[in-house]
DNA sequence: CACCAGGCAAGTA
DNA sequence: TACTTGCATGGT
């Protein structure tokens, strides 16, 4: 185990491309001997997973467990029920997951196109090639880059990689990109190093959160048994 | 009290 | 194109 110290080599250093796969390989390593197997997404079924990535932008997930138990108790998680519900109604039983009103309007929107698209039929949906079903789920609003290749990766089961606040953090705490490096650049560089399977991607992913969490948070950071070894902040 | 959480879209210049 | 702002609850 690492601990915390300041990394000695400047974030502007380029690294060769088979240190950064050893570098990435072995952030995953040691995150998974320290968190063991951690079996995402947690969800019930492709739909309850996708009305999840929807209700976890920028929220605690621990809030959105909340709007789900709620959306369950009513009896609206169904891509029927959430499309002929009230917005209203909706709104009210998502309150928990913060920008309730935003939220709801995006989750029409998603039960809305595969309504129309796909006769409701999400597993028709999400059988579609990769670049095909992202093109569709970029195009429904409140639907962007995170949130589509969650879907993909998560409830489609088709292998992506996620990059969320936490991927990006970590690896620039990590010395391995920029402060602001683009979603796409993240993810180019987890497809070209990495093999492309979705069950490790799936792992890696929820690896990172949990890394994010304990020990990479934006403030406050507990840098003692991190598993990896990070720029401190 | 201030700050943050598994983003996104719309508005402005 | 490149910033900025609104959205909102609940935990630390």
């Amino acid at each position: 185990m690492y601990g915390c110290r300041p990394s000695r080599t400047p974030a502007t250093l380029p690294l060769c491309a088979a240190s950064v796969t050893r570098r990435l390989r072995r952030l995953y390593q040691r995150a998974f001997e320290h968190f063991g197997p951690l079996h995402w997404w947690p969800g019930d079924s492709p739909f309850e997973v996708c009305v999840g990535a929807i209700l976890t932008q920028n929220t605690a997930w621990t809030n959105v467990e909340k709007a789900i138990t709620n959306l369950k108790a009513r009896r609206f998680l169904s891509v029927r029920g959430m499309h002929l519900v009230d917005e209203v109604l909706l709104a009210n039983a998502i309150r928990p997951s913060g920008y309730y009103n935003q939220k709801a309007k995006k989750l029409k929107a998603f039960c809305e196109y595969v309504t129309r698209r796909h006769q409701g039929s999400l597993r028709v949906m999400l059988s579609q090639p990769i670049d095909t079903l992202r093109e569709e789920l970029l195009s429904i609003n409140g639907v962007g880059p995170e949130t589509a290749d969650s879907i993909i990766l998560y409830a489609a089961q088709q292998p992506v990689f996620v990059v969320d606040a936490y991927t990006r953090r970590i690896l620039y705490r990590m010395g391995l990109t920029a402060e602001d490096a683009a979603y796409h650049e993240l993810q180019d560089l987890f497809h070209a190093r990495l093999p492309r399977d979705t069950a490790y991607y799936n792992e890696f992913h929820a690896q990172i959160v949990y890394v994010g969490k304990e020990f990479c948070r934006k403030s406050k950071p507990r840098c003692d048994r991190c598993p990896v070894r990070l720029r401190s902040r």
